[in-house]
DNA sequence: ACATATGTTCTTCC
DNA sequence: GGGAAGAACATATG
């Protein structure tokens, strides 16, 4: 469901009344979501949530001061803090389904609610009917990818060397995760129309001026994406349960058979590596 | 029953 | 060895 929008909406949402506060349980209700070690989180205050690609860090401090044990005649000893003790950044990934919501009622969880964190304001909850998403502790820090925040910036410089030689589609290496963080299908197919480029182009064949068609292209898709909170074409929510507004702005996601809005064509749908993509084959070439 | 779904990762094959 | 295609993960919908 999420792609850099609605992960960037969700985050900002997050970070609004979020940091300072203290956790005071966790429940997992799936399985695959993993139990160890989650436990040792009662306690800890969140710092600060922030994007990473797809990824939502949410920063945890120390569940207070390292104890101190008094030892008469001998003055103070510390303890050695435990790793439970650590500070840590959580990494939470919600896939192809994963949602959060923020709940201050009472009243019973959602369905496909997978897992809880509650507050003394309120409760946060991720629900996800496929259950792919992932919620790691102490997740292993990887390389930051080579565009790492492209609703900053997605140069036209690194594109194009990144690109140099590659004979893969040019959407597959706007989606590949390595390459540039954060960009999914809805906004690949989005971002390759608002630059006139056929997805199914090999990556290593684009011009420069091409690969700043494509920066241009970004910096209009993703930050308007982010202003309508995301895009709601089945089921997205925002972190207070409210629809995206970004279909509204939708050109060629799935919208196949339907005409194109600058030239009136037909707009076609093909597979580019196991994914739907839909194009405008007169507008992108 | 089949195809599809906002994502990632692993396997297989060239 | 790089890269591309396919399958897998689990669940819903048309
Ligand atoms: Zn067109």
């Amino acid at each position: 469901m999420p792609e850099l929008p609605e992960v960037e909406t969700l985050c900002r949402q997050l970070n609004g009344f979020l940091p300072g506060a203290k956790i005071l349980g966790i429940d997992i209700l799936d399985p695959r979501l993993g139990k160890r070690e989650v436990e040792g989180l009662a306690g800890r205050k969140i710092g600060g949530i922030y994007r990473q690609g797809k990824y939502i860090r949410i920063e945890m401090g120390k569940r207070g001061q390292n104890p101190v044990i008094s030892e008469p005649g001998k003055g103070q000893k510390k303890i050695k803090p435990k790793r439970s003790d650590d500070r840590l950044t959580a990494a939470l990934h919600l896939r192809m389904t994963g949602r959060l919501l923020w709940q201050t009622s009472g009243g019973p969880a959602p369905s496909y609610t997978r897992l809880i964190i509650s507050f003394a304001t309120g409760r946060l909850i991720l629900i996800d009917p496929r259950r792919f998403a992932t919620f790691c502790i102490r997740p292993v820090e990887t390389a930051p990818a080579l565009v790492a925040n492209p609703l900053e910036e997605l140069p036209s410089q690194s594109l194009k060397k990144i690109a140099e030689k590659r004979r893969l589609p040019v959407k597959s290496l706007l989606m590949d995760q390595r390459f540039v963080a954060g960009i999914g299908n809805i906004y690949a197919c989005e971002i390759l129309y608002h630059a006139g480029i056929d997805p199914r182009r090999q990556a290593g064949g684009l011009s420069g001026a091409e690969w700043r068609k494509v920066q241009k292209a970004s910096a209009t898709v993703l930050p308007r994406a982010v202003e309508c909170r995301g895009t709601s074409i089945s089921d997205w929510r925002d972190l207070f349960g409210r629809s995206g507004e970004n279909q509204n702005h939708l050109e060629v996601y799935s919208r196949e058979g339907k005409p194109c809005h600058r030239c009136r064509g037909t707009i076609e749908r093909t597979k580019i590596g196991g994914r739907g993509t839909w194009f405008c084959p007169a507008c992108q070439r």
